[in-house]
DNA sequence: GAATTAATGCAACCAAATTGCATCATGACT
DNA sequence: AGTCATGATGCAATTTGGTTGCATTAATTC
């Protein structure tokens, strides 16, 4: 992707144009998986935590990004490709989290089915899946 | 219930009784939803957080609590009803967050719906409903 | 009841995340 | 381009949630 892609995404979604968000973006989009804020502050180490933090926050915020929770307490954050805006997320894929390499996948062609929980309103449903990814299975059978 | 059930149950656990088991057993057993650590440090001040901590520790061990992971990174905690020892949990039901009284519930009467993952190896599988709970949805409309 | 072993409380510690504030950069408007 | 208002950044300090070490106390076993 290119830099003036970035920076449309970014003015897109209302968020000045600064280098620390190009590099996030950046990072994000070229990465399959998920990113916890660890990965971030290893991979992007020249900027400050808070300002990684920051950047999170508003992308959230935005729409650009959503926080994946995890079992484990350690939030992973995934790009969103929905139609996601500062008014709200709408996500209702799959997440798969990988035992073997930690990664943690957004699911887009997987849907979370819908539970009927009579006597409840349901807004939301969040379903995270545990076990080996495609990869790691790969390189454990075949090599 | 009555208190030599509490005992019988941390024996059969192989836990030690003591006073501050019985009493967070007690606090489990009368709530209709999930406990966060706050919620519990909240109702028995009278021991220290260290040895409340320890204690959830020790019942996620033996089977007794299992943890219920949130979207906003606080765990909560919800009885083992179910035959889980220390050799392991097994729990498949769905857990309710309500985002008006902020509880936890978990609704064994509910299964998470297996689904198909082609190429990945699916272990466990975890989710969460949110939206608003019988009682607060009750307390809105009829009141 | 004495010995053994585990649980508790307190203080110290630690990592993750947040806040305040001065400085710097961006974008809007001449 | 130059000015200005506003937002973003970096650093230090602080807060929060949770853990560890260790001496004391309590529960089991015999
Ligand atoms: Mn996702
Ligand atoms: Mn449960
Ligand atoms: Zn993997
Ligand atoms: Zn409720």
């Amino acid at each position: 992707m290119k830099y003036s892609e970035y920076k449309k995404l970014l003015k897109d979604h209302t968020l000045r144009i600064t280098d620390c968000r190009i590099n996030v973006l950046e990072k994000f989009y070229n990465t399959t998986h998920a990113l916890s804020f660890k990965n971030l502050e290893d991979a992007l180490s020249d900027y400050d935590r808070v300002t990684l933090y920051r950047t999170l926050s508003s992308f959230i915020e935005k729409g650009l990004l959503h926080r994946i929770p995890s079992d484990d307490g350690y939030a992973s954050y995934g790009l969103c490709r929905e139609d996601c805006t500062e008014g709200g997320h709408h996500h209702d894929h799959v997440h798969f989290k990988c035992n073997v390499c930690g990664h943690i996948e957004c699911l887009p062609a997987y849907h979370v089915p819908k539970v009927e929980l009579p006597g409840y309103e349901v807004n939301e449903q969040n379903l995270i899946v545990s076990g080996v990814c495609k990869i790691c299975r790969k390189s454990f059978n075949g090599e």
